[in-house]
This record gives structure tokens, sequence and C-alpha cells, in this order.
DNA sequence: ACATTAAGTGATT
DNA sequence: AATCACTTAATGT
């Protein structure tokens, strides 16, 4: 996508969700630009959130850790997408496990949390906006836990790759098989059996550190 | 040419 | 599905 001027680009996303003006201009007043490189870290567990982030340009990947250093993927963060947790988080107060990284460059609209409060009181576009980006969430994730519970590991990856695709934008996923396992929190090698069977299956198309989804 | 890293595979638990 | 042990292929120096 090509680097236009991202407050215009806030702008529409904004309206796109149907805000009210006068809360689009609070936003686009209060909020500050904040561009951060793939891999970098917005959100750890001992950070404390005094912003929320939302998705202007690029993909946030919203993951938790545990003690062992081992992943799992919760999902991606697209652009208009803000990250529910972190709204509950800065509501309560409160650290959560979890990890805020960007998936590839990205640029995101900082919006400081001492707002969002009276922002929810105020305004009905964005409690609706809130709840609707929970809905999403909850939905998903919902999904992700039966694909775990029912151990259909080859669903999971195939799921992964869909929801990647979706996120970026391109069927192109820059990715090495073992970075996958450590998302999906299992084996570099049963991801490399899996990935050779979609690629029997003529479902996608593999290359040294990229995947193609047909 | 050699070393390193990514991916493929059979056998075992 | 995870792990081990090993092979093969691609890439960097």
């Amino acid at each position: 996508m090509a680097m236009t001027n991202y407050h215009d680009r806030l702008k529409t996303l904004l309206t796109m969700s149907q805000f009210e003006d006068r809360l689009i201009s609070e936003i686009s007043t209060i909020g500050r630009l904040k561009k951060i490189s793939s891999g970098e870290v917005l959100i750890s567990p001992d950070s404390d959130i005094l912003e929320i982030p939302l998705v202007l340009e690029g993909t946030l990947k919203v993951s938790r850790k545990d003690e062992n250093g081992s992943e799992l993927l919760l999902y991606f963060l697209d652009g208009g997408e803000t990250c529910a947790m972190s709204i509950t988080c800065c509501i309560e107060g409160k650290r959560k496990p979890m990890y805020v990284t960007a998936e590839e460059d990205t640029v995101i609209w900082m919006i400081p949390m001492g707002y969002v409060d009276s922002w929810l009181v105020k305004y009905l576009s964005f409690r609706k906006f809130v709840f609707q980006s929970y809905q999403v969430r909850f939905d998903e994730m919902l999904s992700t836990i039966d694909s775990i519970a029912f151990m259909k590991l080859d669903e999971r990856l195939f799921r992964y790759l869909l929801d990647k695709k979706q996120a970026s934008g391109s069927y192109v996923i820059h990715k090495t098989h073992e970075q996958i396992a450590t998302e999906m929190n299992t084996s570099r090698v049963v991801v490399s059996r899996l990935l050779k069977k979609l690629e029997r299956e003529g479902r996608i198309e593999q290359y040294r550190n990229r995947i193609e989804v047909l």
C-alpha cells in the first residue's frame, strides 16, 4: 500500500466505523501516530498499557506466552481494528499475560486510555465499536479453542494460513515452518508434515521461507 | 568449497 | 502428535 497521509487514513477508518463527527475529531486530535517495524514488541506482560492501539496499516499479532516461553497465537489485528483485550486492561488497570507484536511494518494510532472511559459513556458508536470487536474476537477464539480441543491440528494449521492471508492481504506468507510451529505451540516436524500434505492436496505451494495459499 | 539454516522422512514412543 | 535421528536442499560467506 502506498505511503499516504495517515491522518486521511485515520479519518477514513473512523468514518467507516460510523463514528460521530465529534468523536472523530476528538480521536484524531488526541491520539498520536506510531510506527513500528516488523518484529517489534508493542505490548508485553509487564508493560503498563496507557494507550490503545488502532491499526492504520499493517498487521499486529496478539499472542500468549507461558513461563517456559512457549507461544500461542490468539489472533491478528488488521487495518481499522483495535485490540479489545487492551481496552479491558485499561479499564481494569490490570496487566495481562499477552504480547502484541508487529507482524509486519505497521502504523498505528495510539489513543490514550484516559479518554476511553469517557468515550464509552458519551458515544454510542464507540460502545458499539468496542462490543463489536469483542464479538469478533470471541467468535474467532471460540473456533480456535475447539480446534485445539479436538486436536485437529491440520485444520488448525490451514485456518492459521487463511487468517494470516486475510490479515496481510497477501496470499504469500513469509514464514519458516519453525516460526509457524512456535506460534502454534507445536513442533516443526509436525508442521512440515502437515504442510506437505496440504501441498499434495494442492491447497498451497511451498518454497524456502515462503508459503503461497491457493 | 564450506558452514549454516530450512525442510523432508522413517522409526519410535 | 511429539521426539529423535538423520538426509537433502537452499543460502550465505
